[in-house]
DNA sequence: TAGGGTATTAACAATTTAGTAATCATGAAT
DNA sequence: ATTCATGATTACTAAATTGTTAATACCCTA
């Protein structure tokens, strides 16, 4: 997270002040730019990781920005956010169009703000699924569709070894029973009620510990 | 989203019927006033999620309807947007004042018109309930479903995590027992009068000091 | 200090939700 | 063709959650 580059482009200096004052202070670089042309010379000289635009500006607006900035191969990846107003559901579909990532309402909140950058740099940060996970007596080897428990290995079913990765893939997090559905078996798949807790209690017993909890009503979660 | 209230006050009975008509369409449940006095008369005896009042009404128009209710208690987590002419600026300004959450602009696009009311919904139905609230010695991770005092880990159920995250997503704050009931419950839910009482108690109970508070008649608050 | 309204509480009942074991279908491996 | 593992379903059981009741307790006000 650290070191992140940021770009911002605001007209208003004082909304510039706030948010790179914030950013910077949670250890992230941030280039500052005041109008849509600005944004884009600045954009392209420092390969920003995260660019968020205001919808309004001189020169060129943040929309038209997004649009130019996403039509080159080198700001793919890049994330690209809105100032919006509150509610502004107009420049949400059109933002969605130009291949905005998403959107911050303003009046800006720093704390949330903050957390949001977080989070995308968070979101994107995460395609390495194929990473071995170590989560203390449990070991998770994605390559070899092998988890070991205490050194020992132990041989999960596909569905099973997903579902498993998926859950430790974040633990203490719950995961609802839509979110595994949905990514487990896939939106358009039905199963019945009952197919997550059986493939829970396989992972149970083979494991034989507990360190999938259940949250009554919400989901499952996995913990250490 | 699904049963949300929705009272709609326009004296164009074109309009009202364009309206209600697309919004039952989308799950709303639609009440209607033709003027501003039957507008404040419905809303009490209704108490719908959200209002949408025109500016230009008989009896009371829709500034006036909008001060009283928002004078009143139980509308104070009540949406309430304006109907207003397109670029009617001095009626949006006059309207902030009055405490209304945003505006509509006619001419009305019936798709722009639903997709801006789901956008309100979406917004207060989780007010960034994914952010980990730190009050004290209490700290709420939405994420976790988990309640944390002093660092040690509670786990409340369901309901009663439900409940103390919304009292204490505004510390301080009264939430009359109709907007609990409204928010946790949902409006078609009915559920007995001591329902909230128990379940209050149960989260003083499993938290071990008393940070939440009666205020007899009114509701329940959350102080840290 | 008596009474109305309101909240607290504990015990209980109802409901919802998850766990379990047995069973079936499918398809790959022997 | 038979076996076997997987994955899904079912019907049943178990358990936790959630809601109700009814017996107080509390606190204003008269």
């Amino acid at each position: 997270m650290e070191g992140k580059k940021i770009l911002v482009a605001d007209d208003e200096p004082d909304i510039l002040e706030i948010i790179s004052y914030n950013l910077q202070l949670h250890g992230y670089k941030v280039i500052t730019a005041k109008d849509g042309d600005q944004a884009i010379q600045k954009a392209k000289e420092s390969l920003p990781d995260l660019i968020i635009l205001d919808i309004m500006m001189p020169k060129k607006n943040g929309m038209e920005v997004c649009k130019i900035l996403r039509s080159q191969p080198e700001f793919a990846g890049t994330i690209i956010v809105f100032l919006t107003a509150l509610n502004d559901e107009l420049s949400h579909v059109k933002g969605l169009e130009y291949g905005a990532d998403d959107f911050i309402s303003k009046p800006i909140s720093p704390k949330v703000m903050v957390s949001k950058v977080n989070s995308f740099f968070r979101r994107i940060s995460k395609p390495e699924l194929n990473q071995v996970m170590d989560l203390g007596d449990i070991r998770i080897v994605p390559e070899e569709y092998m988890v070991y428990f205490k050194g020992e290995p132990v041989s999960l079913a596909k569905k099973e070894f997903e579902l498993l990765s998926y859950l430790a893939s974040k633990p203490g997090r719950v995961f609802l029973r839509n979110e595994i559905l949905n990514r487990i078996w896939g939106s358009e798949v039905i199963v019945g009620d009952r197919t997550i807790d059986v493939h829970i209690r396989k992972i149970r017993q083979k494991l034989g510990i507990d360190c999938i909890t259940t949250v009554k009503g919400v989901g499952y979660k996995f913990e250490a």
